[in-house]
RNA sequence: CGCGGGGUAGAGCAGUUCGGUAGCUCGUCGGGCUCAUAACCCGGAGGUCAUGUGGUUCAAAUCCCAUCCCCGCAA
């Protein structure tokens, strides 16, 4: 089965990889095309592009899905199945209608559950104990189409986005390949996605990732796990600083004496702040013009006075 | 040449504006106190202050010049 591959990102890399490990015959890749990216705005290409030339796939990175030129190149692969994994562009019906098996995506979601951009994190944000991947056919919907298989995955109370990404990415990957099996062996049976339990998960914004330590310590956590490590919660420090939480943990959920945000001393030098319902420890942070450091470390250099308050009066920066 | 922060003991920082041979909080090593300890007390080791064998100066971590490296933003 001539099969074309379309992703980006490194989501899509085990998934790639396993279809070309199962022996199957991956005509191409088309990814995203290069973007200045970093410091300096070096063009970077996607990491699946670098993934396929080191596997001798050859690759294309049309500017536009739409036009004649991705038409003749789709005649001259003339694939039978298309394979989606976080590719990042929406398809066209002309592309969805072409290979005769229909385009098969992978979603890091129990669909019909978190359908959009940031599955993986919303879920984790919302504090869910469970995920997982999706396999379907794809429509002209933003991830409406029809399911076929689905692989539940636990989340841990400390798991965090890159966590969940990762085992995702490969759940997935395992999930594709046992798709494309059913698929030829012709075993594969199409779901409509319920109307029950639609919810989409929204692109992460900056306004997103601002902490408010109002919330409950657990609503804090998840925020931050789910947003870590990338794009990463922020709050900011009395000066105004921008102080970025990567890993943090419930401390205590007893009510605290203190008001939310303001910094607990502790003993043993630990990085504790008040939330609505109790305290929670940054365990590793990422303070501005800096790299990431243990809490403590953050701390034994900045020697907040008594009473100091984190995203209290919001300095516009 | 997108914007900005930074390179000072193992860690996080101060000191640089107003040049005068290095300090804080920890860690570490040794000793003491204690039923005990992440507590406390005493003592010690550890730094060519990123590099240039650069410039200015009686004197540079501190001023000037060049280079290398790290990081945040943005994309």
């Amino acid at each position: 089965m001539r099969i074309l591959f379309m992703g980006s990102p490194d989501f899509a890399i085990p998934s790639l990889s396993a279809l070309l490990d199962a022996g199957e015959n991956v005509v191409g890749v088309v990814t995203q095309t290069d973007k200045p990216k970093g410091r300096g705005y070096v063009l970077t290409p996607p990491p699946v592009k670098v993934f396929a030339q080191e596997r001798g796939i050859p690759v294309w990175q049309p500017r536009t899905l739409r036009d004649e030129q991705f038409d003749a190149l789709l005649k001259q692969l003339d694939p039978e199945l298309i394979v989606v994994v976080a590719f990042g562009k929406i398809l066209p019906a002309s592309v969805l209608s072409y290979p005769r098996f229909g385009c098969i995506n992978v979603h890091g979601s129990l669909l019909p559950k978190y359908r959009g951009a940031a599955p993986m994190q919303r879920c984790l944000i919302d504090g869910c104990a469970e995920t997982g991947v999706t396999t379907m056919f794809m429509d002209e919907g933003l991830d409406t189409g029809d399911m076929l298989l689905s692989q539940a995955v636990p989340i841990g109370p400390d798991d965090n986005f890159e966590d969940i990404h990762d085992s995702l990415a490969a759940a997935g990957a395992d999930l594709l390949i046992r798709t494309v099996q059913s698929l030829k062996a012709g075993t594969l049976v199409r779901h409509k996605q319920p109307e029950e339990g639609v919810s989409y998960a929204a692109k992460i914004e900056s306004a997103d990732c601002l902490l408010d330590f109002s919330w409950p310590v657990q609503r804090v956590h998840d925020r931050i796990r789910g947003l870590s490590p990338f794009p990463l919660a922020f709050t900011r420090t009395p000066d105004g600083k921008l102080l970025k939480a990567v890993r943090s943990s419930v401390y205590s959920k007893d009510t605290p004496t203190r008001g939310p945000g303001e910094i607990v001393p502790s003993q043993d030098g630990r990085f504790l702040v008040c939330c609505g319902d109790g305290v929670l420890e940054l365990v590793t942070v990422l303070p501005e013009g800096k790299g990431r450091m243990p809490g403590k470390d953050y701390l034994r250099g900045r020697k907040f006075p008594e009473g100091s308050r984190l995203g209290a009066g919001e300095q516009n920066g």
